[in-house]
DNA sequence: AAATCTCTCTAACAATCGTTAGAGAGGCGG
DNA sequence: CCGCCTCTCTAACGATTGTTAGAGAGATTT
């Protein structure tokens, strides 16, 4: 990691924490363990710094929904049963590992949580990671799913927002609160099965 | 208002749009209309304007629960048929005024949303506000309307988990973003009936 | 009328903020 | 060896931060 990459990572995790406006130059510099003048060579300011932490993260996510067809569901990979949608743990997996308990994207939400009550851009960006990215993705999967004969077609929004409704309160109820300890990513993934167990489309 | 009122108000609202660290004394201030010595007459410090903010939703929200029986459910302020859990409303409109449709509480969460992260005394009433309060409402509500046979007495866990996560989820879209706009309410006020619409336990 | 209390002001303090000019050190190709 | 490029440093700047001492004005109590 060069000094760029570190200034970076140590800005998103004070940022994720304090907030932008709380974390001064000298925080991050006494972190990395730099002058603050060498901070100014590789960004132009402070608000170059958030902005380069975004549009890494937009990269990041670009990445991962270029490749939703990939995500476990299309019975090559796995095998449906009706009413089984819960514990053959359908794209839990897929979600968990590369988005909400993935260090980078999960530090970029809370950083998200705080600035976006006063910054229409990132409002922008976190509706869209939080509601409108993983509804789709879950809407993807679940049609493949019907196609398969899994459940009729015809319920396949009304799963879709049963699923949605409860990942996204599990995300924020265990995943974007306190430090993202391998603790709570066990209670996460344990109510998600046991949510699952009760969740019968 | 008198001038302490004036400065929590004012506070608040700079507050949970930018963070308590991000705004200024002398930022209150001047929206308040008064000299930086006028506010340390009023409060020790600036640590002070924020303990009590919180201390007063602290009472605010103690009262609240304090009330949990009179919310309807009791079958003499509605009359509960199968399968219409949804449309009747039960505690919809009461946890929308007094809780998330409230300015006060709104502005409140959101200030919690944005320093949980690096404060452990507010992010235990963070959590308590958005999910052990709120679940353990619905779980007094439903056991009374399974007492009443609205549905049978072991299936009231899993609807109440459903619908706390419908409820949740919702609120973080529509009421922790962005301006509290009436648009906004409504556009929550229909989700949660249309999403209700498919909520059959 | 004098004394006290309540509230707001002027004016300043040391500390910290984001940012910059310019020098120095090391490695590179000419 | 020289000049150039990349990276980091020292040292400082004006602006803003939270906070305080002390005076003044108005109402209330003695």
């Amino acid at each position: 990691m060069n000094t760029k990459e570190k200034i970076m990572d140590v800005a998103l995790h004070m940022f994720s924490e304090r907030g932008y406006e709380a974390v001064s130059i000298r925080d991050i510099c006494g972190e990395v363990g730099i002058k603050e003048s060498t901070l100014y060579y590789h960004f132009k300011n402070k608000k170059d710094i958030l902005d380069s932490l975004i549009e890494k993260f937009r990269n990041h996510i670009d990445g991962l929904l270029g490749h939703i067809d990939e995500i476990p569901g299309d019975g090559k990979q796995m095998k449906v049963k009706k009413n089984d949608i819960a514990s053959s743990k359908i794209m839990d997996t897929y979600m968990m590992d590369s988005y909400l308990f993935d260090p980078f994207c999960n530090l970029m939400i809370r950083l998200m949580m705080i600035e976006q009550f006063h910054n229409e851009d990132i409002r922008a960006l976190y509706e869209k990671t939080l509601f409108t990215d993983p509804y789709e993705i879950y809407m993807n999967v679940f049609r493949r799913l019907a196609k398969q004969g899994a459940f009729p077609k015809e319920q396949a929004e009304n799963i879709v927002r049963q699923y949605h409704a409860y990942m996204t309160m599990l995300t924020f109820k265990y995943l974007l609160n306190g430090e993202l300890t391998e603790a709570r990513k066990k209670a996460y993934a344990k109510e998600v099965h046991s949510l699952m167990g009760g969740f019968n489309p």
